[in-house]
RNA sequence: GGCGCCAUCGUCUAGUGGUUAGGACACCAGGUUUUCAUCCUGGUAACAGGGGUCCGAUUCCCCUUGGCGCUACCA
């Protein structure tokens, strides 16, 4: 079989060690758009290899994140609840309850695969590829040290490979001694391939350690985990983070010892903070559940990471891409090499454009959970006791349509504009437009409250507001708006005072004028 | 230290052996507007440095510098 007919399979991995980075998110989305684009499989695997790094829960959250932002993959594991409909084939996963595993390369967490590694691990031994390692901890470290302190690159010394007899060998494994088995890295040797979107890239195989593949306690490195499941699951392409460029010279000795093919490899360019540093929690939120929380649609976080390391290239000036349309033109050929600075400040302008262009029922969907944490809409709530929720929701949209033009995030809902859930307080001289005397004040607000009182309850819309006030101001615009627009809200900025009066509605209005005239 | 990767405005990026080096975010100014925001118009701003190759390099090669990653019985 060619490389053209063979079925592209791609994966995600993580490890369960905490939430999904957004670094991992962006690779989870071009493994997923890849597959998408090639017609071909995306599989979610757990790399639970390290029990010490194990965080509880970890599976399940970065299951539920991905799963938020929509990235569907067709094998590997999932939430029980979420498959029981579908007719695949199905098994419980036995170290997570609640997981289910779906797929015939399973199963899909390492944890749950310890006797295969082990077998693949003693086959290479037989073979002279690997050999088994029985120094302690102790010894090796200070082995290190004492190289470091030489100024040498640290690197096992092969005690165990050049001075156990089979013999002793056996004697140990016999006794159950601690024992690791680890790869023998030949020497004097050129590994080079070709990096998908790095081009050629070559390694000394001098430089690289004799890695260990099978731990002490039975589990495997990443290194052969990684290498096995890859294999044994058929994935043809490893599109994976940067971190791991220098250690492909290890794989493919793997592969290359085990007689396997090896897939094409595809290393991702860093998410950095703002000074270039590795993306870290220190600098900012790195948890997708973090952007979830304050109120990022999940469209605009998938187009902002899609476009740190990609872009369409062709002269492309489009900002705006819909996973669709990444699917229809993502090419790992135009990925990145340099790393990419994390800017708040784009995605707050693309998590706007996607905002403003939400119909209303989602913007209320996606509103209300976040209007619900709000202490001044709780106050606000509860004061309107008597409003149903049906009432209640029909006031947050028309907020909402007033405040959408400057919504960066769900998270700053209503904010900006708490005089629409709260009595106001303002100082009288605030009510002053530029140099008006308190006569011309009080004549304009009752201008104000007699056009306003005018239209019918069933008539306050919008348009006809807006229509009537204009009317009435003629050519003195700001000496009737301002008044108003202050007496409406005390606040130094707000939207129009026709947008206030009808969100308001007509007597919360009237009353908020009467209050002004009062106040002078 | 060793090994490796990378290098266009502040940021994300387009781009070519000959361009006024383009766009977006941010920033600044002006306009629209009753305020703020939106919106519109305009502006500031980049090929890290040094050598080659070439008639000509931002582009190709080398070096330097800088940044980053890896260098675990972590992934």
């Amino acid at each position: 079989m060619t490389d053209s007919e063979k079925k592209v399979r791609v994966r995600f991995a993580p490890s369960p060690t905490g939430y999904l980075h957004i670094g991992g998110l962006r690779t989870a989305l071009y493994n997923y758009l890849f597959a998408r684009k090639n017609g071909g499989v995306f599989a979610l695997r757990i790399e639970d290899t390290d029990r010490a790094r194990y965080v509880e829960g970890a599976v399940e959250s970065l299951i539920k994140s991905l799963e938020w932002a929509g990235l569907q993959w067709d094998e590997g594991v999932y939430e029980k609840s979420k498959v029981e409909s579908q007719k695949l084939k199905v098994t419980e996963s036995v170290n997570y309850s609640g997981i289910v595993e779906v797929g015939d390369f399973g199963p899909y967490v390492q944890s749950e695969r310890l006797e295969l590694y082990k077998k693949y691990a003693e086959q290479l031994v037989a073979d002279g590829k690997a050999y088994y390692c029985f120094c302690e901890p102790k010894r090796l470290e200070e082995m290190r040290e004492t190289q470091i302190a030489e100024k040498k690159a640290p690197m096992y010394d092969r005690y165990c490979l050049a001075n156990l007899s089979a013999d002793q060998i056996n004697e140990k494994l016999k006794e159950s001694c601690p024992v690791t088995i680890r790869l023998k890295v030949p020497r004097d040797e050129e590994i080079e391939f070709d990096d998908m979107v790095r081009g050629k890239i070559k390694f000394s195989t001098n430089t690289i350690d004799d890695q260990v593949l099978l731990k002490s306690d039975g589990f495997p490195t990443y290194h052969l985990a990684n290498v096995i499941d890859d294999h044994l699951m058929e994935i043809t392409q490893v599109i994976r983070g940067d971190e791991w460029l220098p250690s492909t010279p290890k794989h493919i000795l793997l592969y290359r010892a085990f007689g396997w093919e090896i897939p094409q490899y595809a290393h991702l360019p860093l998410l950095l903070n703002l000074d270039r540093s590795k993306l870290s929690k220190r600098q900012g939120d790195v948890a997708v559940e973090d952007y979830l929380a304050k109120g990022y649609l999940k469209e605009a976080i998938l187009n902002f990471v899609a476009m740190l390391g990609w872009n369409p290239g062709e002269g492309s000036v489009q900002e705006i891409f819909g996973v669709e349309e990444l699917i229809e033109k993502f090419e790992l050929t135009k990925v990145h090499k340099a790393g990419a600075v994390f800017d708040l400040k784009k995605l707050d302008w693309i998590n706007g454009q996607y905002i403003k262009k939400l119909p209303d029922e989602e913007l209320i969907k996606n509103a209300l959970p976040f209007f619900e944490q709000k202490e001044f809409y709780k106050t606000w709530s509860m004061a309107h006791g008597a409003w149903s929720n049906v009432e209640k929701e029909d006031y947050l949209k028309k907020v909402l349509t007033v405040e959408k033009e400057r919504l960066a995030k769900f998270a700053d809902v209503g904010e900006e504009n708490k005089f629409f859930f709260q009595d106001i307080s303002y100082e009288k001289e605030a009510l002053r437009w530029k140099t008006n005397s308190d006569d011309e004040t009080i004549a304009s607000l009752k201008t104000a409250q007699n056009v306003l009182g005018e239209i019918a309850e069933n008539d306050w819309v919008l348009a006809k507001i807006e229509e009537k006030l204009l009317a009435a101001a003629g050519d003195k615009r700001g000496d009737l708006l301002w008044p108003l627009r202050m007496a409406l809200t005390g606040a130094q900025k707000s939207p129009s005072p026709f947008e206030c009066a009808w969100v308001l509605g007509k007597v919360e209005a009237l009353k908020r004028v009467s209050d002004a005239i009062k106040k002078i």
